[in-house]
DNA sequence: GTCTATAGGTGGATAGAC
DNA sequence: GTCTATCCACCTATAGAC
């Protein structure tokens, strides 16, 4: 675990900052290298061309995702602080006034191969189920309350963090995105 | 009224649609050009660079905005009508599997000039001032019902369909934005 | 595995004729 | 106002030395 990052990997934590702040068609490979402090040609080597970047990005970001979520379900029993943990997850990217990879990648679909859409899909399919679960949970065990059907909540509940994102962006004001957060949260109880 | 729309306006269309399927920075002017039939010297005699091209575009949206909910307010007294009308305006772009324009701007924010980034908090601020206030009436009317202040129901109405959009876009499933906006709106009564 | 060098293409933008 | 022609910067990507 001390082992040193290899380039592949520091090219990965590069771009995926970048893409987060620019979006997938507002850098180059150049950006890329100087921060990393490599060549381009060395970029090349291990992601031929961007299309596998961006692949390789949505789905290191889904591993991610699924590890961040198993160790809240492990530290975790209560469902409602499940979900409070949940949006602080989504919370961490604003505080440099970005999005999640995956709110960027979404936007900059169109533009990309449809591994990666397939890639994002899964991302935000494992989002809803994780979400679905909690909140189902919650609810059949009295912590949480709400009406109708779990799966509509948690479509409500991650379209609100992704919106409270772009919001909290636009108006460069963190506390846009907290407002929204609490506000989900609290309906809740 | 039967005016020809003059070169300027058929830019501006052709423009808004491409940067709602592809964001700001996946287009060039060779696209645009062909789709309205000039040449890319032509978009530079009305829009000298891609800046300014940028803050007309976010400008005009938002005049086109206002227009949009003035009109739902003249024709519509319910304050429950309004709302479920407001996320019809949300829907639009998503039967093309696009996002807003106010969406697409706020991710591609950071390569944006200063003023275009005022022009888009400008744009969401009448976004959330409409709903603060159409939200406020009802719940004083009795026809809608809600916790807390209105401005954090405005932000959680806005980022909720902001999101939705995402979502429907990245599953390629117009449902999930009308699931999500039947949820906000039932969740109102 | 990383480099230099470079190919081949496209980007935004301008000059000047019509 | 729109065109042709063109500039130059930058982009993605590859070849081949080390």
């Amino acid at each position: 675990m001390t082992k040193t990052k290899n380039t592949a990997e520091a090219i990965l934590d590069t771009a995926q900052s970048i893409v987060q702040e620019v979006g997938f068609n507002g850098f180059s490979y150049a950006h890329i290298a100087e921060k990393v402090g490599i060549r381009t040609a060395s970029i090349h080597y291990h992601f031929p061309n961007k299309e596998d970047l961006a692949e390789a990005l949505i789905s290191r970001y889904h591993r991610h995702f699924i590890t961040a979520i198993a160790q809240i379900d492990t530290e975790t029993q209560n469902n409602l602080e499940k979900l409070r943990k949940f949006t602080l997850l989504y919370s961490s990217p604003v505080q440099d006034y970005c999005t999640c990879l995956g709110v960027m990648i979404s936007t900059d679909l169109a533009t990309l191969s449809g591994k990666t859409g397939e890639g994002l899909a899964q991302l935000f399919t494992a989002n809803l189920e994780w979400l679905e679960r909690v909140l189902d949970q919650g609810r059949r065990e009295g912590h949480l309350n709400f009406e109708g059907a779990a799966v509509v909540e948690a479509h409500q509940f991650l379209a609100s963090l992704q919106g409270a994102q772009l919001l909290a962006r636009s108006f460069r004001d963190i506390s846009r995105f907290d407002m929204i957060a609490k506000g989900i949260i609290s309906a809740l109880t």
